[in-house]
DNA sequence: TATTCGTGGGC
DNA sequence: TGCCCAAGAAT
């Protein structure tokens, strides 16, 4: 049959594979225990939208509770401060999302919501995928989104062996979507097929005996599902070892703000810095006070090892008790100094691996009285 | 087009 | 246990 179709048809023509009525039928039934319940309101869509970027459905659940308890409209997310912004999103990873969320709240305060994909699209840290999420589950505007699990599950229905980057896949799977996303409830339509790859549709050992959509998939019956998409091969990360000080004066410790822009921007940290080759932590962690804060300290015996893992490098925190020598603190390389009670460090939002070192810091056993101890021991590697 | 942005969970 | 992956966007 497909070849006589490959010869009325010069370029080979794309079957048709109507996935929508299987799909939207499944869907509706796995919906009734979904973990979450969608509604139409657009800043619930968008807010939820933005945490899901690169993160799954259980680890934002707590986050958008506490943030819509907190922020429970637009004016409200706009008239909050970014400090308070960061601290709500403490944990939930990638910051900058929360900076353009607020960013872009001020930006909508007076105005509407947008109604459609391209006007969601202008806003600041909403993308292709947000901005078609949002439009067609809020505003019912028929745009297929296209993420990770779309890809997965669309590259093994359709069989297609090049990998998810290149154009050529690129226009199948839009093409593929185009056609078959439904004008009635595209919102569903979209929210089934990562709902698909999420459960049943895995990266691997997929579940293909409870897929709604088995027997459609190319992959499937040829027997490669379990090779699609094509991986790409991933590069090794780098590895760092950083000192930190936890600098007492008092009974305070000073704590930095990060620049906004960059990597974990606008959270507060113990100042630190990399290790340089055959360099002591008690002389990495002098140096990087020296330069960041301006200050001259004395290091003393070490709080904890935390090791943490970014998304593309790796990292071993060694945090040290340090005392104030001479110097007032100031911003040298970050965006604010100050000296805090550590019970008072709660309020501030940290990055996870600071969290760790100020868990360590909290445990009542941790915490000698530094003016005492920190003279008899040197701090090595 | 390629890199830089976090973190948690699964196996 | 070290990888892999995740409802991507900005630059």
């Amino acid at each position: 049959m497909e070849s006589i179709l490959i010869v009325r048809a010069p370029r080979p023509t794309i079957r048709r594979v109507p996935i929508a009525p299987p799909l939207l039928r499944w869907f509706r039934r796995v919906a009734r225990d979904l973990p979450w319940r969608r509604t139409r309101d657009p800043y619930a869509v968008w807010v939820s939208e933005v945490m899901l970027q690169q993160t799954q459905i259980t680890t934002v659940l707590p986050y958008y509770d506490r943030w819509m308890k907190r922020f429970p409209d637009v004016r409200a997310l706009a008239r909050a401060r970014l400090d308070r912004v960061l601290k709500a999103w403490e944990g939930l990873g990638y910051y900058a999302r929360a900076r353009h969320l607020h960013r872009a709240a001020r930006l909508l305060e007076r105005g509407r919501f947008p109604t459609t994909k391209e006007a969601w699209e202008t806003l600041p840290g909403i993308g292709p995928y947000t901005a078609a999420a949002i439009a067609s589950i809020a505003n019912g505007e028929r745009v297929p989104v296209r993420d990770g699990n779309v890809h997965r599950v669309v590259a093994r229905l359709l069989r297609i062996e090049a990998p998810i980057s290149s154009s050529a896949a690129q226009r199948e799977i839009n093409a593929f979507l185009e056609r078959e996303i439904p004008a009635r409830v595209p919102g569903d339509f979209n929210q089934a097929l990562m709902e698909l790859g999420q459960r049943v549709c895995l990266p691997r050992s997929p579940r293909c005996g409870e897929c709604p959509v088995t027997t459609l998939c190319r992959g499937r019956i040829a027997g490669v599902q379990e090779d699609l998409p094509r991986r790409v091969p991933r590069k090794t990360v780098p590895h760092y070892e950083v000192g930190v000080g936890i600098c007492w004066k008092g009974d305070r410790v000073l704590v930095a703000r990060r620049p906004e822009r960059g990597l974990l921007g606008g959270l507060w940290e113990f100042p630190g810095g990399k290790r340089r080759p055959s360099e002591t932590y008690a002389r990495t962690v002098t140096r990087e006070f020296r330069e960041e804060v301006g200050m001259e300290i004395e290091v003393g015996p070490r709080l904890v090892t935390v090791p943490h893992r970014y998304s593309h490098f790796s990292v071993e925190l060694h945090a040290y008790h340090c005392r104030w020598r001479k110097g007032s603190a100031r911003a040298l390389a970050n965006d604010g100094v100050r000296w805090v009670r550590p019970r008072d460090l709660a309020r501030l939002a940290f990055p996870t691996a600071n969290r760790k070192i100020i868990e360590a810091l909290l445990r009542p056993r941790s915490l000698p009285s530094p003016d005492k101890t920190q003279r008899r021991q040197s701090a090595t590697r």
